[in-house]
RNA sequence: GUGGCUAUGGUGUAGUGGUUAACACAGCGGUUUGUGGUACCGUUAACUCGAGUUCAAUUCUCGAUAGCCACCCCA
């Protein structure tokens, strides 16, 4: 039995540590990774929370595989000749002898258990929702991490144009709801016959041209020919407007399934721009691909997302012959710093909205007590017990940002009640200890409902202008800030917020 | 993977070939041992690592490491 090799924690190397000045070595995290801190978990949990709503609002259920999976599994689905196979994985052998792989995407994971688990037999298509860390071993950037994480819609089984259009859309509505502003750029790849004709007709015309062209061009002109129409450098870009499109190429049930896809973006009055430069860097992907760009980016610097219709992989992974399928990715950490960007309110991972203060020994007893009634009651409360004097624990209170603080001292102990202070005005009221509950339930439910009329009364003036569809997409550019703000912090606003959604961590 | 730029307390920034490396914010403690959000005082805390040049390096040079930018590619 192969025995765990011997782990060297101290080699005299700095790598991985950093000397601190007592001579002691603290341990850095591994490039290109990162800790998401409590601070910022808020925006994480807010792109989780819309991702997971969007899932179930279109009847995709969540599906967690394993991070590591057998390196075939995306050695055949991904392609060989692709970037990320050739030399992005974090693959490596177990001590069993098996080559394993860090996954670095979701979308052959999530096919591969579809066909372990004989999914064909269920109703088509098999709607999937995922969400976690992949890696992919690139040289590290801002929005580009070793361990990323990306969630996604697969949805196997199917191929109709309408599919295609709904997980554009279901895209689109997640950036949307987190109040981004995207653009879709689509293009179609064509089935394996109309793609091998295009490069066919690509390579004829760049050939003659090879001498003229950039370095990595000529390059690409040997590897991977369809990249040279995503080319930026100037010399090449003189080629491109004359050089074959892939478009032109297509069969006669790509095209019929292109357009409509192109028909239901239309109706459905989505932003898209058709780019016959978006061609994807894996090889499984036919018909339909797209990507978001933020709107405020350009160039697509750096896109939020992307998919595509993979009909092929199924079956390149074992499954059943022709069955169709179609899905999305959407980086979780460029969406984040985005919304950042953007200053985008996030609502809190917890907002207390009580307060519960002690001063002297029986009154910490007593207050002990009540937190816990009141956490149970579903109260969100907080405290400090571990701290003795009352200004330290206000601060707290202040900066909590809740509305009521509770204050219990020898003097309320004795007397049986309890010091109301509503931190807004500083106002304070005494109230029987026993009454505490109702009192609470009371104060508190007078306060949302003012602070919902307050948010709804902007609202109300905005609405009873008319939009017509025709000029509504560039107008409501403008406002998409705004208005998917608003529903979003609404659909904040229950009491079971997050409830639900810690569970899964 | 290739090329370029950067590296000072927890954070954001000053600064210097030579005695105590400055400032702001945050943290902790106090100014009323029963009262917060604005004040005041105190206090904690840093020159990424290694080698070289030098009498002397946080400062100059090289290397390592990390971060950023471009290419590449994508999320």
């Amino acid at each position: 039995m192969p025995r765990p090799k011997k782990i060297e924690t101290d080699k005299s190397s700095l790598i991985g540590a950093k000397k601190s000045k007592k001579g002691r070595k603290e341990l850095i995290n591994v490039t290109g990774m990162r800790d998401i801190l409590p601070q910022d978990q808020k925006y994480w949990q807010a792109v989780s929370h819309v991702a997971q709503k969007i899932a179930t609002d279109y009847g995709y259920g969540k599906i967690e595989t394993p991070i590591l999976e057998y390196t075939d599994v995306f050695a055949r689905g991904i392609g060989k000749q692709t970037d990320i196979v050739e030399k992005e994985m974090y693959t490596f052998e177990d001590s069993g002898g098996d080559s394993l792989t860090l996954r670095p995407e979701g979308t052959a994971a999530v096919v591969r258990s579809y066909i372990q688990h004989g999914m064909i037999n269920q109703i088509q298509p098999v709607k999937f929702f995922y969400e976690g860390p992949m890696f992919r071993h690139e040289k590290p950037q801002s929005g580009r991490y070793r361990q990323f994480y990306q969630f996604g819609y697969e949805a196997i089984g199917e191929s109709s144009p309408a599919l295609d259009a709904q997980l554009i859309l279901m895209g689109w509505n997640c950036l949307n709801e987190l109040g981004l502003e995207s653009v879709i750029q689509v293009n179609s790849m064509g089935c394996p016959t109309c793609r091998e004709e295009f490069k066919k007709a690509l390579l004829k015309y760049y050939k003659p041209k090879t001498k003229q062209l950039c370095e990595s061009c000529q390059r690409r002109l040997v590897k991977n020919p369809l990249r040279l129409l995503d080319c930026k450098e100037e010399s090449c870009q003189k080629f491109k407007d004359e050089a074959p499109q892939i478009l032109d190429y297509l069969d006669e049930e790509c095209k019929k399934h292109f357009m409509k896809v192109i028909e239901y973006l239309d109706e459905l009055d989505l932003p898209y721009v058709l780019n016959s430069g978006i061609v994807r860097g894996l090889d499984y992907y036919s018909k339909t691909v797209f990507e978001y760009w933020s709107a405020d980016d350009g160039e697509g610097k750096s896109a939020l997302g992307g998919g595509g219709r993979y009909d092929g992989l199924v079956e390149m992974l074992g499954g059943r012959d022709n069955t169709p399928a179609c899905g999305l990715g959407l980086g979780m950490d460029r969406i984040v710093s985005k919304l950042r960007e953007k200053e985008i309110d996030v609502p809190e991972v917890y907002q207390a909205e009580i307060f519960v203060a002690q001063l002297g020994e029986a009154a910490k007893k007593k207050t002990f007590v009540l937190y816990e009634k009141l956490r149970r009651r579903g109260f969100k409360v907080s405290q400090a017990f571990y701290k003795d004097n009352l200004k330290t624990q206000l601060e707290m209170a202040n900066k909590l940002k809740v509305k009521f603080t509770l204050i219990i001292g020898q003097k309320e102990v004795g007397e049986g009640t309890v010091l109301v202070r509503d931190m807004e005005g500083g106002i304070q009221e005494v109230v029987d200890f026993n009454k505490i509950e109702s009192d609470m339930t009371k104060r508190l439910d007078k306060w949302h409902q003012q602070k919902l009329e307050k948010f709804t009364a902007p609202e109300v003036e905005d609405i009873p202008e008319g939009k017509t569809k025709g000029e509504k997409r560039a107008k409501d550019l403008d406002d998409f800030n705004g208005e998917a703000d608003f529903n979003f912090e609404d659909s904040y606003g229950g009491d079971t917020m997050f409830a639900g959604d810690n569970e899964d961590y």
